[in-house]
DNA sequence: GTCTATAGTTCGATAGAC
DNA sequence: GTCTATCGAACTATAGAC
């Protein structure tokens, strides 16, 4: 008999996952609290929670993050977070969870958009629908803008089983339509090119997103990566002219 | 009064960096154990310990990797760690040191060489410049191959002030000369493109150090991201073909 | 130099009152 | 749901024998 809520789907509210014993009367599901039934609320705690969570993994990574600064910063008892999301782990996929749905619903949006019309787009509007909605996103977020971006750094770059399964599940099936677009857009691209074009793609991608300051002490200044309008002109002028040399120079 | 030890060089042998007490009698500096003058010898556990601080902080990060780990590994007491490194901080950084300074002596040789001998040389030279003594260090190295390269992914994608004071101290001097050498062979690239170039040639160069395993995974076994002789071809490619498509269209 | 043993701290998770 | 209090485990670092 295990103690642990909510094995299954990471984001189901009311994490009561173990057994049927709803019906022994008192306080039922539905106490005082007012919980709408699309379950997104706005305040709540259990939001709380998650955009510190956010917050302090993108601060000081997975295993430096700590369960007491989260609930610290999200103002609630330590306990409340293991009610809610039983561990770190579960906490770390929920955090994930949350922002990784919306972001690529976006994504796969604006990719069909661009072949719907008739002609194909370019190969520039592909890049674009690449990032855009990770970093608008990471913009309107909680407090101080960016934090997803950097926890997506981190699932890219990790070799850890951890990480490698969540990008796995939540990044894997829309990189394969990206991959697709960009062999359509760009037709003497090879499908090995392809996967290639995409992961360094994402490698210049994440230059933006981990936001480290690094250009700015490197350019004395000019090369700010919090601008990132600026950034996002650069960035697809310079994938595009890699993807276009590897279509030009297959073997 | 003290009691850490090494506080100064963090590769310095012998740490004994707190006050004169050396003139008691007994058995003095070098006793019993072979100690080459360079003090650059296999063997010893000395070696034994960056090598396995190495493996452990590329599998695991810095918070996750542990000093007891480490010491298992490289078959030691824990307590003979701190005795030659102090703590967990000064021997992260040790193992960047070892590795840095010899990688980052030979980048400025390869760099140099290539202006040395009459014309000017090829941007695909610089490029291959920039990655190939990182990519060899990580061949040769250790056990498992690959271990410093991870930790340079680290200090490249994190925003924490240990990292990024680590990459500005041993890695942001020579960017520079890098950076001055991409604008000599690609003269219509300005300055700030130039930085761009740099970062987001970094980027795609920590997609190769990562070694994630994703682009098998994406490609369905084609692209090996443990095939670097093949890898690099496609980075270069790549890497050049994005300069220049910044510096044909600058603003 | 190297080891054993342990002090002192912090962490994730649980128990139980309300 | 939410809080307080705490347990047991793991961590870094130190002390002291050899």
């Amino acid at each position: 008999m295990v103690t642990r809520r909510n094995d299954g789907n990471a984001l189901a509210r009311n994490p009561a996952g173990d057994d049927a014993a709803e019906s022994q009367g008192g306080r039922n599901a539905v106490a005082g609290k007012v919980i709408r039934i699309d379950g997104r609320d706005e305040d709540s705690r259990f939001t709380a929670i998650l955009d510190a969570a956010e917050a302090v993994f993108a601060a000081s990574g997975y295993d430096g993050a700590t369960m007491r600064e989260i609930a610290e910063r999200a103002g609630v008892a330590q306990g409340l977070i293991h009610y809610h999301f039983s561990n770190k782990q579960k906490l770390f996929e929920s955090v994930i969870v949350r922002r990784a749905g919306h972001i690529n619903t976006q994504r796969e949006h604006m990719l069909a958009d661009l072949f719907s019309c008739g002609q194909l787009p370019r190969t520039e509007q592909v890049v674009a629908a690449l990032f855009r909605p990770t970093i608008e996103s990471g913009l309107s977020m909680a407090r101080d803008g960016g934090g997803f971006a950097r926890i997506l750094v981190m699932l890219a770059n990790s070799t850890g089983e951890r990480e490698q399964a969540l990008a796995q599940k939540h990044y894997d099936p829309i990189a394969l339509k990206f991959i697709d677009a960009l062999q359509r857009t760009e037709p003497e691209l090879n499908r090995e090119d392809a996967v290639w074009a995409y992961m360094f793609a994402i490698g210049v991608g994440m230059t933006m997103m981990a936001k480290t300051g690094r250009s700015l002490r490197l350019s004395g200044g000019v090369c700010d990566d919090g601008d990132i309008e600026r950034m996002m002109e650069k960035i697809v002028t310079y994938i595009c002219g890699g993807i276009r040399a590897l279509a030009r120079k297959p073997d």
